[in-house]
DNA sequence: TGTATTGTCTACTTATTCAGTTGAGAATAG
DNA sequence: CTATTCTCAACTGAATAAGTAGACAATACA
């Protein structure tokens, strides 16, 4: 599951790519509008303006915006900036890839062929949907079936 | 990412369906064979026992199996009954479908279609391989890039 | 110059989950 | 009836997650 931080950072990152090129967008509109407290929402987008994804900007009229067109990011980018890896365990990850504790030796998992299948293909999914993309919502799950 | 607990279940229930139909195995070999800390086992295997699909046998010559085939056992399976869902967040989850806190209205939800997406994608994949598949282990990882 | 505004940063706090242990108890074989 | 093996509830300690507090820094504008 994403953590609920990075489920902000990427609503966040969605209202500012909604409003890309309409000049520093604040803190609290983001906070508001996407449902975010806002102390919370100051240590993300600092964050996020850390890794250099968004610029900001102090003082009166001050706020936020992309560093970036909303076309050069991905949503997994977004998950990978704020989470670290894209991948089930850590032996998957391709970019953040490290030995499973208390596992056996790699060559002998009998689950990693199967974990780098599902980091690839979930790499290509979030990979191929970018930040500037209007995606259709779909209605809402109304049965109870994972 | 995956619990350490559900990657424990995961090698212990691999181990039981490489012995399956040979009779109790005890707790205390496949803590061995699988590098499993015993005790935590014991609540492991407890709470597999009590999913129902394995069975457990007390006393002398007692021990765990399957109590189903493996091969109608997939990865799918074993970590919805771990983990609760494939699902990258809740409100993309099929099995265990509940509304993200602190979201907007699902239906105003511009991430849902493609969380949706990725879950469907990621069940495809673990769904397809049972414990009774025997899968080559990729080489282990030797350069660091996800 | 100075004051209101808006972001930055470090350091908490509090809740929750994870990983694992303890220890008493119950079934079974012999 | 005893040794063996699983069962179960309760507990602990560590890590992580989620969020808050509060002092500080930059900027705009008067």
């Amino acid at each position: 599951m994403l953590s609920q931080k990075t489920r902000y950072a990427i609503r966040a990152m969605q209202h500012l790519a909604d409003n890309y090129g309409q000049g520093p967008i604040q803190l609290a509109q983001i906070a508001e509008a996407q449902n975010i407290p806002a102390k919370f929402l100051t240590t993300i987008l600092s964050e996020l303006s850390r890794f250099g994804i968004v610029d900001s900007q102090r003082g009166k009229d001050g706020g936020y915006r992309l560093a970036v067109s909303p076309i050069d990011i991905t949503y997994g980018d977004l998950i990978r900036l704020m989470r670290g890896s894209l991948a089930l365990v850590p032996c998957a990850s391709r970019f953040a890839h490290e030995k499973c504790k208390n596992c056996l030796e790699e060559g002998d998992c009998r689950t990693r062929a199967l974990m780098l299948e599902v980091r690839d293909r979930t790499a290509e999914l979030l990979d191929g949907v970018r930040l500037s993309d209007r995606i259709d919502p779909v209605p809402a799950q109304v049965d109870d079936q994972d």
